[in-house]
DNA sequence: CGCGATTAAATCGTGTACGATAAATATACC
DNA sequence: GGTATATTTATCGTACACGATTTAATCGCG
């Protein structure tokens, strides 16, 4: 029964059955948590989350970025770009090989990151879950990420 | 302690370290195994979970389909035109309340269930994990999911 | 019966996301 | 040293996704 599901009550699943859809209205879900935190620090949730990882590793190329988020170049160069225009952050290439373009934050950047640090702990919280059970959680869905990255690259 | 972590308890934890960012990722991840099979059909992931929405409840109000997908009339308009003008689906509104604008699947509609039964198990098999575990998951996700929107109507 | 309140869907503006492609630069190999 | 190739970012087209607003229809209540 392992391979083919054994026959044909291979039956689709309503929505609410289906994992990949908890992931996907859980994610939606989250986003509109916190979105009015974000708003007070003028970001949208990737934003945050590329100031997240700049905060960390300032002066990171654009590709170096999109591979600590997943993202593409084509989704951060325009993500990029509005942080730029607020002044978050300033894009330079690289001296050495201008192929490069490196990410630095300005001041006000830096500064944004004290202001940022209640907006997770709220989102936490809101989960009802305790960080030990979130914890498990999290590395279930790396493990599952990873796996799917991998399988994606197979069929590629 | 690769940085300066377990120092000042309210320090920012990396994106990696975050839940939310695994919800987050794993979600893009998902639709990435998800793309090159559900092209073969013409849908994109939205657009596959409204048809199995319809597949199960034909004839249901745009409304209803939010309810159940999480998702607003803003996002559901469109995509179900993009539908209708495939021949999948019809819109019309109701004779008794014109208010309502009801979704009826045509028969190329119905007919595109058959192809779609094979799409939800390739992904489970692509997570690596047993369907045990991914309904556990699961389940935890939705109440995660239904703590957030409590959580994000008080706040709202 | 009439008109304000409510409801449902559509519209609008902003911001992701991705794949495909292009453009610019750097490396490699002859 | 010059051309083929590879790498990195940017651009383009399509499709979500949401909040705010608008439009249209119905309801409620005097």
């Amino acid at each position: 029964m392992t391979e083919e599901q054994e026959s044909n009550d291979a039956e689709l699943l309503g929505v609410e059955e289906q994992f990949c859809f908890a992931v996907y209205s859980t994610s939606h879900a989250l986003n509109k948590m916190y979105k009015p935190m974000l708003d007070n620090l003028g970001l949208t949730y990737p934003q945050y989350l590329a100031m997240l990882v700049l905060w960390e590793h300032d002066g990171l190329r654009v590709g170096e970025l999109g591979q600590r988020l997943y993202l593409e170049s084509s989704t951060l160069t325009p993500l990029l770009k509005r942080l730029e225009s607020r002044g978050l952050l300033e894009r330079a290439r690289s001296p050495g090989d201008e192929r490069h373009v490196r990410v630095y934050l300005t001041e006000n950047g830096n500064a944004l990151r004290e202001r940022a640090k209640s907006v997770a702990p709220a989102i936490i919280n809101a989960t009802g879950f305790d960080p030990a059970t979130l914890d498990t959680l999290r590395r279930q869905l790396f493990q599952i990420r990873s796996n799917l990255l991998k399988a994606s690259e197979n069929r590629g």
